[in-house]
RNA sequence: GCGUCGGUGGUAGAGUGGUCAAUUACAACAGACUGUAAAUCUGUCGCCUCCGGGCUACGAAGGUUCAAAUCCUUCCCGACGCACCA
C-alpha cells in the first residue's frame, strides 16, 4: 500500500491552485492532513467524443490528489449523460442513446491517461455509472427522491430562470442531480473535483452522502476557464481545445485567446508555480508561453517548441506552414467544386462569397483567386482565409 | 379535460394575406487594422445559378385564395389558469 503524503505546503497548494470554492475547507484540510487514503473523484458526461479544456482543470486537480496517494476515480456518466444535465442549459438538452454514449467516452481512458495514471502503484480507477444507476429499481429511486423537497430543486438557478421565462422543466430534469449525487453514495466517496457549474450536483452529493451514510463528504469547485465575455471554452460554445487537437492546431488556438484569458490558462491549464508566470507588459510573449507550456503537456517539449517556430514563422513571418492539409485532384477539375466536394467549405455558394470577398489567396503565385470557375491545371497552395491552408496536388 | 396564449433561420426575437429567403441583435465567416489577439470599421451570412432567376423553408398534415410564415380545419408540442377549500 502506498504511503499518503501530508506534507502542508503542497496540500495548500492544491486547495488554492485553480479552486473557486471548498466545501468545507477546514474539514477538508483535516481530512488531508489526517494521512488517510481518501477517494476522490470527477465525473464525466461522455457527450463528445473527446475531452477539452474544460475537463482538463479538474483532472489536473484529480492528478494532484493521485500524486498525493490518494485514490482517484474517473467516474464516465454513461448512465446520466442519456438524461442529460439540465445545468446551463436554456433549453433541455437532447438525450443521447447509450450507444452513442459508450462510443463518445471511447477514448476518453487513453485521453485522460496524459495525466492520469492507470496503472503501477495506486492506480486511477475508471468506473461507469450505469453499474448501479442502471439497476436501480423505482422502489429506489423514490427512497433517493424522497431525501430532497420539489422546493429545493425548483430554488435552483437554472430553474427559476426557466420559469420565469415560461420553458419547461421536464421531470426527469429533476433526477439529474439525484443520479449524480448518487454516484457519491454508491463510491463512498470523501471528496468531488468539478468546475464551478457542477456546485447544485455536487453539493447534492453532499446532502445524499450525509443523510445515507452519514459521513461528510467534501467538494470542490473549479474555476472556469472564461473569456472576457463570460463564455466558457467549452465544446458546447464551440471554442474548445480538444485532447486530440495536434500540436500546430492548439499552439494556433491557444494564441487565437483573448488576453484576458492568458494569467487564467496558466493557473487553470499548466502546473507552472505562480512565481514562474510571466509578467504581462507584453501579452504576446506570455501568450507565446502559455501556447507552448499547454502543448508541452499534451505533445511534449520537442513538439511544442516545432509548434511554436511553425507559427511564428506562419503568422509573424507570414511564411507557408509546413504542413497542412493536402487534396488531389484530377487536371482540370473546377476548384469550386473540389473543395465543396471535400467538405473544406459547405457550399458552392460560400466558395462565392470567399472569392468575392478577397479571401481565397493563391501562395504560389501569391494572388488572390478571382475567378469562381478557376480550374486546377498545377499544384496549388491555397491559404482561405486567416488559418486555413490547403494543398492542392494535380495527379 | 376545459380555457387563454404560444411554436419562425445557429440562438434570442420581429413579422399576422402579396413589397418575405423573412426587420433586428448576438454568434459565425471574410476584408482592413493588428500581436493569427481583443476592441473598432466594412462586407457576407438557406441551397443552386449561364447573376435574369430557379428551388426549398416559418411545429406536422390538409384546405381556402390568383397569392399564405400570415386565414380555416385536424393533429403534435409547450407555458399559464381552472379542475379542492377562497
Amino acid at each position: 500500500m502506498s504511503k499518503v503524503i501530508t506534507d502542508e505546503k503542497r496540500i495548500d497548494f492544491i486547495l488554492n491552485r485553480g479552486v473557486e470554492n471548498i466545501f468545507v475547507k477546514e474539514s477538508l484540510k483535516n481530512k488531508l492532513l489526517s494521512g488517510k487514503k481518501l477517494k476522490i473523484y470527477l465525473g464525466i458526461d461522455p457527450t463528445g467524443p473527446t475531452l477539452h479544456m474544460g475537463h482538463v482543470i479538474p483532472i489536473m486537480k484529480l492528478k494532484q490528489f493521485q500524486e498525493l496517494g490518494h485514490e482517484v476515480i474517473l467516474l464516465i456518466g454513461d448512465f446520466t449523460a442519456m438524461i442529460g444535465d439540465p445545468t446551463d442549459k436554456m433549453a433541455t438538452r437532447i438525450q443521447l442513446t447509450h450507444k452513442e454514449v459508450l462510443n463518445n467516452c471511447k477514448n476518453y481512458k487513453k485521453q485522460a491517461s496524459k495525466f492520469l495514471k492507470f496503472n503501477g502503484n495506486n492506480p486511477a480507477k475508471f468506473k461507469f455509472n450505469s453499474k448501479w444507476l442502471a439497476k436501480m429499481k423505482f422502489e429506489d429511486v423514490l427512497n433517493l427522491a424522497s431525501k430532497i423537497t420539489v422546493d429545493q430543486m425548483l430554488k435552483r438557478d437554472m430553474f427559476v430562470r426557466r420559469q420565469e421565462e415560461n420553458k419547461p422543466i421536464f421531470g426527469h430534469e429533476f433526477f439529474y442531480p439525484l443520479m449524480q449525487g448518487y454516484d457519491s453514495v454508491a463510491m463512498d466517496i470523501d471528496i468531488e473535483i468539478g468546475g464551478n457549474d457542477q456546485t447544485f450536483n455536487m453539493l447534492m452529493g453532499r446532502n445524499l452522502v450525509s443523510e445515507i451514510l452519514k459521513k461528510d463528504k467534501s467538494v470542490i469547485t473549479m474555476k472556469l476557464l472564461e473569456d472576457n465575455t463570460g463564455k466558457k471554452m467549452g465544446k458546447t460554445e464551440g471554442n474548445m481545445i480538444s485532447f486530440l487537437d495536434n500540436a500546430n492546431e492548439m499552439f494556433g488556438k491557444i494564441m487565437s485567446w483573448n488576453d484576458g484569458l492568458i494569467l487564467k490558462g496558466f493557473e487553470l491549464c499548466t502546473d507552472l508555480e505562480e512565481k514562474y508566470f510571466p509578467n504581462m507588459q507584453n501579452p504576446r510573449d506570455a501568450k507565446l508561453k502559455l501556447a507552448f507550456e499547454i502543448v508541452k503537456i499534451y505533445h511534449g517539449e520537442k513538439k511544442a517548441q516545432e509548434a511554436q517556430i511553425n507559427w511564428e514563422n506562419t503568422f509573424s513571418k507570414k511564411e507557408i506552414p509546413d504542413e497542412m492539409e493536402e487534396i488531389k485532384v484530377n487536371a482540370g477539375e473546377i476548384l469550386m467544386e473540389v473543395l465543396v466536394d471535400k467538405k473544406v467549405l459547405s457550399s458552392k455558394g460560400e466558395y462565392r462569397r470567399l472569392v468575392e470577398g478577397n479571401a481565397v489567396h493563391d501562395l504560389e503565385k501569391n494572388e488572390n483567386i478571382k475567378d469562381v470557375n478557376f480550374k486546377v491545371l498545377e499544384n496549388l497552395t491555397l491559404k482561405i482565409g486567416k488559418k486555413r491552408f490547403l494543398k492542392i496536388n494535380v495527379n
